[in-house]
RNA sequence: GUGGGUGUAGCUCAGUUGGCUAGAGCACCAGGUUGUGGUCCUGGGGGUCGCGGGUUCGAGUCCCGUCACUCACCCCA
């Protein structure tokens, strides 16, 4: 019987991981340059951490089992409630502003689809403890810098931003309180998708004829951020400090350089959940993908969690959407196997010099190898080519008569000859040379 | 979870209206080549044609089921 690996569940060849791990390079590399450290939790919580926060729908696709004492596990679905966890139970304690990020490993039991798989990794980046929009502004700033790094321009791809404020303004603006909201948000996520005649026929049955539907409409396809933000701010105090807010964000924004990726967009109001302030998601402009990354601010977490009230804003990105994007941009490397230096023997008698090589090159930390057949030297070079390496140390008569190896640089062709002393000395410095 | 499409070697694919021992390129292995690779020749291994059943003298080809992948819905990274 043949087993394979469980649907939506990857197998990482060498070559799936080399690229798997630029992509990981990648994100650790921006994380840290924007002074964020890295933090890592349990693979699976108790089930209850996941269903206080999300509600039904998450629970039907988490993987949850029970030990053996019958309490009740899920494998996380999502890093959020984690991080809200660990940060609650040292709220005290932590400096503030808490710039952490995660590369967790998660499972969802969705079905699987190009770009969305049951087992998958998300970069994580979170700015604690901090109300200001400072925050806000910088986490995107974060996120922009990723697209940068991996070669990505606005022409590639767009940050589309909105604030659940300013939506649940608007929304007010019309007659729909804060607390009926939901089903509404839900409806503007999914204006695009649905298209204007299903969208009325929805809205209609959701709220009826005297709820102005149309108006709404209108705000979400042609209204200006400015006309929003007016009307934000015709909605008293509240609605004028929300405004306040969203344009210092944007002044961060273009203080940080990074507004060329930036666009208002009324109809990104992330789902359900934890979201309290600015919204964000990141699209491949001709992309048919759905989005990448998302995020936002979420003020209420920690005390869902009976902790301290601890405000937060951050952001989730997939691996595989990330990777689907690129893939269809053309923007994935062409990553070799790494190696610095392949051993040839000239003569079979010299092998066991081979392996001394081999052991001393090892131990100044250079990826070392050699072919495990004593074959000609041209099948050996051919070997060394394959291999990716570097640089192929050739030991033959010259070794045996002065104690010198030929040293080859296999990405220019040339070739010079050392004494083995000094290539064992400081091996790094001799390579260089040729 | 619900519907549609696809399924031939590790990968990309041929395979005529069902008809001899199922093919190619790339990749892999070995040799030509006892001091020079990435760009040469030659040969080899590898497929129960996703799996199971049915129709037929005969099925990779037709039918049914099933599994996997994929697209849409749901939801989402």
């Amino acid at each position: 019987m043949k087993i394979q690996a469980p649907p939506g569940m990857r197998d990482f060849y060498p070559a799936d991981m080399r690229l798997q791990n630029w992509l990981f390079d990648a994100w650790r590399r921006v994380s840290r340059s924007f002074g964020f450290s890295e933090y890592d939790g349990p693979i699976f919580e108790f089930l209850d951490l996941f269903t206080i926060k999300s509600g039904d729908e998450i629970v039907s696709q988490l993987f949850d089992f029970e030990d053996r004492g019958g309490r009740r596990f899920a494998i996380r679905p999502e890093m959020t409630p984690t991080l809200a966890r660990m940060v609650a139970a040292r709220a005290n304690s932590l400096p503030r502003p808490i710039k952490w990020f995660s590369i967790p490993r998660m499972c969802r039991a969705e079905k699987p689809q190009r770009g969305r798989l049951r087992e998958f990794y998300q970069w994580n980046a979170d700015i604690l403890g901090v109300d200001d929009v400072l925050a806000d502004a910088e986490i995107i700033a974060v996120a922009v810098a990723f697209l940068r790094e991996v070669g990505l321009t606005p022409e590639d791809v767009v940050v589309k931003l909105s604030s659940r404020p300013i939506a649940t303004a608007v929304l007010a603006s019309i007659g729909i309180e804060a607390s009926q909201a939901d089903r509404a948000f839900q409806l503007i996520d999914r204006y695009d998708k649905l298209g204007p005649n299903e969208f009325r026929r929805q809205w209609n049955e959701a709220y009826g004829p005297d709820v102005p539907g149309e108006r709404l409409e209108r705000y979400l396809t042609e209204a200006s951020l400015e006309q929003c933000l007016d009307l934000v701010a015709a909605a008293g105090e509240q609605g004028v400090a929300a405004r306040t807010q969203f344009e210092s964000l944007l002044a961060h924004l273009e203080s940080f350089g990074v507004m060329p990726f930036c666009k208002f967009d009324l109809r990104i109001v992330r789902g359900l959940g934890y979201y309290t302030g600015p919204v964000f998601e990141v699209f491949g402009r001709r992309s048919e993908l759905r989005a990448v990354l998302g995020g936002g601010r979420y003020d209420d977490l920690t005390t869902m969690l009976d902790g301290p009230r601890v405000p937060g804003v951050g952001f989730g990105m997939g691996d595989a959407p990330m990777m689907e994007l690129l893939k269809e941009l053309g923007k994935l490397p062409e990553l070799e196997e790494e190696l610095d230096i392949f051993i040839i023997d000239a003569d079979p008698q010299l092998f066991a010099t081979v392996q001394e090589l081999a052991a001393a090159l090892r131990g100044h930390g250079l990826a070392t190898d050699f072919s495990y057949k004593r074959v000609g030297v041209s099948k050996q070079f051919k070997q060394a080519s394959a291999r990716g390496a570097r640089y192929a140390l050739v030991v033959g008569s010259e070794y045996v008569e002065r104690r010198e190896l030929t040293v080859k640089n296999l990405e220019r062709g040339e070739q010079i000859i050392v004494p083995a002393d000094d290539l064992l000395r400081a091996p790094q410095e001799a390579l260089q040379r040729v």
